[in-house]
DNA sequence: TGACTCATGTCAGCATTCTGACATAGCTTG
DNA sequence: CAAGCTATGTCAGAATGCTGACATGAGTCA
């Protein structure tokens, strides 16, 4: 019933444990975010915008790992609850540039805190060894995903 | 900017990097299973079902990191298609073993090779020793990650 | 046995994200 | 310069998954 070449193994096989290892991670993130009335992209998006203010709705997109359009639809609402704000015509071309608001900078402060701890948990039992592999490792899986599409 | 105590550096998370690895796996498979008409649960479903026959509504949820409401949704679609069968009234207390159909069997036979064909894609630059590493590494995370949820 | 706790299946409503579509701005290329 | 291609922001509708809630069956324990 295992490796017969009639399926593919769950126990063993490395997409099943990747889905489950951020299923996870998931999991743990929204259980600290949630008491701050955040998730998960909601998070990402302000932690992009920290670190690299004036980023796009279509960047911000892509750094959230959403569509643009499911990104437009937070960022209206984050702006108008006040955590960021945006021009009202585009500088130039059709970008939008999004900066984080004081309100936006106090309401991650927390978050952050929050999230740290849960990745600090996550890799409580690995060596320095082991993060760097897992860092090669994932890269290099992404890498191969994201080539030839086809 | 990058690693002052006030922000989570996301070029350099491990937690940044899991959740990206996932979203390219999941873009893959869903590319794949699209054509099929699947998406990525709805397959999970059926291959979870292919391995270990007589799985409960609960165990297939959990089995595929869904709710047992979502799972329930989707089995009952599945079995409304003639894909899985469920007895009517329950052998023993409320759980309804699910059990593929000759149809449902089919359906996924063409669904594993389209889903193989990602994996080994994402495996591709990696050594027998890395693929070791990263399931060792991924347990690891997941084990932590779940260890007292306070 | 009876109370308690836990797991299960299921319904309903809501939140989140997606696909499809459109207009428009910038870049490239002949 | 004009045409074509790509990227962006946005609206609308549909798909997907979640939380809350309820009734019920099984196991535990005093």
């Amino acid at each position: 019933m295992s490796q017969d070449g009639a399926g593919i193994d769950l126990d063993t096989s490395l997409g099943y444990l990747l889905k489950e290892a951020s299923s996870a991670l998931r999991v743990a993130m929204e259980e600290v975010l949630r008491p701050l009335g955040m998730n998960v992209t909601h998070y990402s998006c302000l932690e992009l915008l920290a670190q690299r203010p004036g980023l796009s709705n279509s960047d911000l997109a892509r750094g959230a790992f959403v569509t643009r359009q499911t990104m437009n639809v937070l960022l209206q609402a984050l702006e108008r609850d006040g955590y960021v704000t945006r021009p009202a015509a585009a500088p130039v071309g059709k970008v939008l540039p999004t900066r984080l608001t004081p309100r936006g900078r106090r309401s991650l402060e927390k978050a952050t805190v929050a999230v740290r701890s849960v990745e600090v948990r996550m890799l409580a039992d690995m060596t320095d060894a082991e993060r760097s592999a897992a860092s090669r490792i994932l890269r290099s899986m992404i890498r191969s995903l994201r080539a030839d599409d086809a």
